[in-house]
DNA sequence: GACCCAATATACATTGTAGAAGAAATATAG
DNA sequence: CTATATTTCTTCTACAATGTATATTGGGTC
């Protein structure tokens, strides 16, 4: 069992992908991750890191039909392994734990 | 104004020294950060990442006094400077931002 | 074919990580 | 004393993994 470590990037795209359920793919995930970091990301950057989490198995994807509108391509579907699951709970849990006790900036919100 | 995006033991590394306040060195920075991350770290990667965020002007230190027990050199003291705070800010409500509305395996403290 | 949406390939910059080497202090042998 | 061993802390160096951007390809409507 590997130690597997998420780098920023790959937490961001894992939590867009669990907040987007079915429909999570790549320019989906791209948009949602924009806007919840409130900065650009280009696609390039997010298939990449799609690309090498599914290499670690911590995600799958599956495609989909293709849609009839002009252009609709098939969309390839993402989601996390079990694996992936426990390398994000792990992940944030050590986040938690690193914020605990300190004040930093409120959240509001 | 650079954008100052934070890696994942970047922000660690600045989370755990405004945790140890004044005593936060090398060592001391080292062992806290395994501690809360239940995963031995390097002097080598800590003084790494010490020195990049130095760099960036994100943190500032300065030299103590010698201790007068055996082998007792010089510490090096580091601290957030305001940018520094103002970036790992940024981060964690980033993050924030990314978990808001997961549920994400979350153990008691 | 022109045009659009989505995905893949490629290249380079930044961060993560480890290990070896160096510097400064106290202790201790002779 | 003073030479060197020993301890603590820091710096240097090298390489792996991740972050990021741009260009290219693949497959669909009009």
């Amino acid at each position: 069992m590997g130690r597997n470590t998420l780098g920023t990037l790959e937490q961001a795209v894992m939590m867009v992908i669990l907040a987007l359920g079915d429909g999570a793919y790549g320019v989906a995930i791209r948009d949602e991750l924009s806007r919840r970091t409130r900065r650009e990301h280009t696609l390039g950057a997010v298939y990449t890191t799609l690309d090498r989490l599914s290499a670690k198995e911590l995600l799958e994807s599956h495609l989909g039909e293709p849609t009839p509108t002009r252009g609709g391509r098939a969309k390839r579907y993402f989601k996390l392994t079990g694996e992936g699951r426990q390398a994000l709970d792990h992940a944030v849990n050590t986040h938690h734990e690193l914020e605990y006790g300190l004040d930093l900036a409120g959240k509001g919100a």
